[in-house]
RNA sequence: GGCCCAGUAGUUCAGUUGGUUAGAACGCCAGCCUGUCACGCUGGAGGUCGACGGUUCGAGCCCGUUCUGGGUCGCCA
């Protein structure tokens, strides 16, 4: 049997410092470089708090200093011996003062030479890191990531916690619902043919908890979403969700400001202040063409239909008769970076999403070079600058369309494209406004009918809950969004609890008492019995940590992240599955048999 | 599903007008080295240039198809 002693840790690598020295300790964790001096050998080992460096020279047994010279990178040690003041200081690192003299030293595992270098912003691309995440996650950089998030959630409950929630798990099998996103199916094997979905959120059932009577709820709720993904959009993703009886919008809004200021001091050490801002659903379209604008930078909208419907300009004039406008914006103090070259790109980049192109003019010291100008007069063109703000040192970025919907959508995305080269949001404030006085309906481009913005239980404004069947473009919604630098962070309405409203919203969208009764009824139902008054939100606690963290893409925030088509590098999922367990769920896939 | 970008050493990339044996850095291996900390020095190994087809005397480079990855639009109440 073995009789070797094991080496029991004592101390974190990222922990000691000089008032220890003459310690004896014991580290484990894993070699992140080992240095051959020849007569001497440094390692310096890693563990998720952070790097001590081993010393092995002359004084060293000469069996571990041999041993010490076989170690490769991530290899895994315990090493044990006396804390000691370096002789050169490395003052880069909080252990950088100190070292181990190792007098014991277990090789608990060796490695293979890694895919890619377990260093801090490494190069390698995010398809191989993902392949091997459990390498990938070894990094400094992920390593704070996924440490920041579990502080944020440890806060979470904290705050939560405190403010009377309690946290409540929901189903994660439900019934599917038609409305929304698309869901994610499990077959069910006791009623083969039936189906269980899994949740896109915890909505009905946390509004379920009200009419229970739990008065104040919350969970970290694992939510899920079979839709396209993005940098900011995964299948599955977890929200930070709440609901509050006996609440009005105030109330509801308040609550997340402390949240939001609880957390930021918490994590960053950063004071929120508070209130936030708020900002009109219609202002934030007029201004910003979104309604998640990023407000670290200005480059207002302007409407300059009025300014330009007389001019000779063919583009400007078409696109005002057919009742869209000519809008514009203006990057200030930018004819330098945006050259002719550059605005072409940004021609392409409007081009690419939909548009038809862009009128712009660079008002450089030497005077007006502009793609329009020759189709205008003199003082049409001194109007536009009036009227757009613009200067020299200025360009004007105009777009025209027959849909003002596309004008404004179309400089929405082309505000943030400009920013991003001018370095507009490289700026690290952090300032979270709400978006509220949402529209109930919004109208399609197409059928030009209403369709609602938000789920059937939103509760319109009382003052305009009177429009719901006359004046549909009239009514507002309580509903409200939390954005922060550019990012929807976070949405949530008051609810309906009467029951007729409710039939009336029904109505409106198209459903007859029948149908209604078969996708809510446990809903209706349980607000025959007293439901109070009730709203909520929930805020991407993903989105929430990437933005603490500064990260870019939600997969540096979660720990083992889908890929774009939603499969797993690592594990090789979706997969397809036994014929017999198809057979059990009484399933037949029909889709040709992949070669891969 | 549309559009855009990228596939060359383990990794990140360079590769001229189509022309001899495809390069660099890091990593890896070996040797030397007692204060390094991105150690240093010397030497070495490592390539189906994503795949298939075409043009050409000759293709990493040009053309076509295809695959893979990323971004974006559609989509995401």
């Amino acid at each position: 049997m073995q009789t070797k002693t094991t080496l029991k840790r004592t101390h974190y690598c990222g922990t000691p410092r000089p008032t220890q020295i003459g310690e004896t300790l014991t580290v484990c964790g894993w070699a992140q470089r080992q240095r051959d001096l020849g007569g001497l050998i440094f390692i310096d080992l890693r563990d998720r708090s952070g790097i001590l460096q081993l010393a092995f020279d002359d004084e060293t047994d000469r069996a571990i200093f041999e041993q010490a010279a076989t170690v490769r990178s991530e290899f895994v040690l315990a090493a044990k011996g006396i804390l000691r003041e370096r002789s050169s200081k490395n003052m880069d690192i909080p252990t950088g003062e100190v070292e181990l003299a190792v007098a014991q030293l277990r090789i608990l595992a060796q490695s293979e030479t890694p895919p890619f270098e377990i260093i801090e912003d490494v190069k390698a691309g995010e398809a191989l890191r993902l392949k091997h995440r459990y390498l990938d996650l070894r990094r400094p950089d992920l390593q704070r990531n996924i440490l920041l998030r579990h502080r944020v959630t440890k806060v979470t409950r904290d705050y939560f916690h405190e403010q009377g929630f309690i946290e409540i798990e929901t189903p994660m099998l439900i019934r599917s619902t038609p409305e929304g996103a698309r869901d994610f199916l499990v077959p069910s094997r006791i009623t083969p043919g039936s189906f269980y979905a899994l949740p896109q959120s915890p909505q009905l059932y946390k509004q379920l908890s009200m009419v229970a009577g739990f008065d104040r709820y919350f969970q970290l709720a694992r939510c899920f979403r079979d839709e396209d993904l993005r940098a900011d959009r995964q299948p599955e993703f977890t929200q930070i969700d709440l609901e509050m009886s006996f609440v009005d919008v105030e109330d509801v809004l308040g609550c997340v400001e402390g949240y939001m200021a609880r957390v930021f001091r918490e994590i960053l050490g950063r004071e929120l202040t508070l209130p936030f801002r708020r900002l009109t659903y219609a202002d934030s379209i007029a201004k910003y063409g979104t309604d998640k604008p990023d407000l670290r930078y200005g480059m207002e909208i302007c409407d300059l239909t009025d300014t330009v419907k007389g001019s000779e300009f063919g583009v400007f004039t078409g696109a005002i008769g057919a009742g869209g406008s000519v809008r514009g914006i203006v990057a200030k103090n930018a004819v330098d970076t945006l050259s002719r070259k550059e605005i072409d790109k940004l021609i392409e980049f409007i081009r690419g999403i939909g548009g038809k192109g862009i009128a712009w003019a660079r008002l450089t010291a030497d005077g007006l070079t502009s793609s329009f100008a020759k189709f205008m007069t003199e003082e049409e063109m001194t109007n536009i600058c009036k009227v757009s703000g613009a200067e020299t040192g200025d360009v004007i970025l105009l777009i025209a369309d027959g849909s003002n919907n596309a004008v404004l959508s179309q400089l929405g995305l082309l505000r943030v494209e400009v920013a991003k080269r001018l370095g507009l949001s490289e700026d690290s404030r952090m300032e979270p406004f709400w978006v509220v006085d949402f529209p109930y309906f919004t109208q399609n481009e197409e059928t030009g009918e209403y369709e609602p913005m938000h789920h059937a239980f939103t509760a319109p404004t009382e003052e305009s809950a009177g429009h719901l069947e006359t004046n549909q473009g009239q009514v507002l919604a309580q509903a409200y969004d939390l954005v922060l630098n550019g990012i929807e962070l976070a949405s949530g309405s008051i609810r309906i609890t009467d029951p007729a409203l409710q039939q009336r919203i029904f109505d409106i969208l198209g459903l007859t008492p029948e149908e209604s009764r078969q996708k809510f009824g446990f809903l209706l139902d349980a607000f025959q019995y007293g439901p109070p008054p009730h709203g909520g939100m929930a805020l991407g606690l993903d989105r929430l940590v990437m933005l603490l963290v500064g990260a870019e893409s939600l997969r540096d925030v979660i720990a083992f992240p889908k890929l774009k088509d939603a499969s797993e590098a690592m594990t090789a999922c979706p997969d397809r599955v036994e014929a017999a367990h198809l057979d059990e769920l009484g399933l037949a896939v029909t889709v040709e048999d992949d070669p891969k």
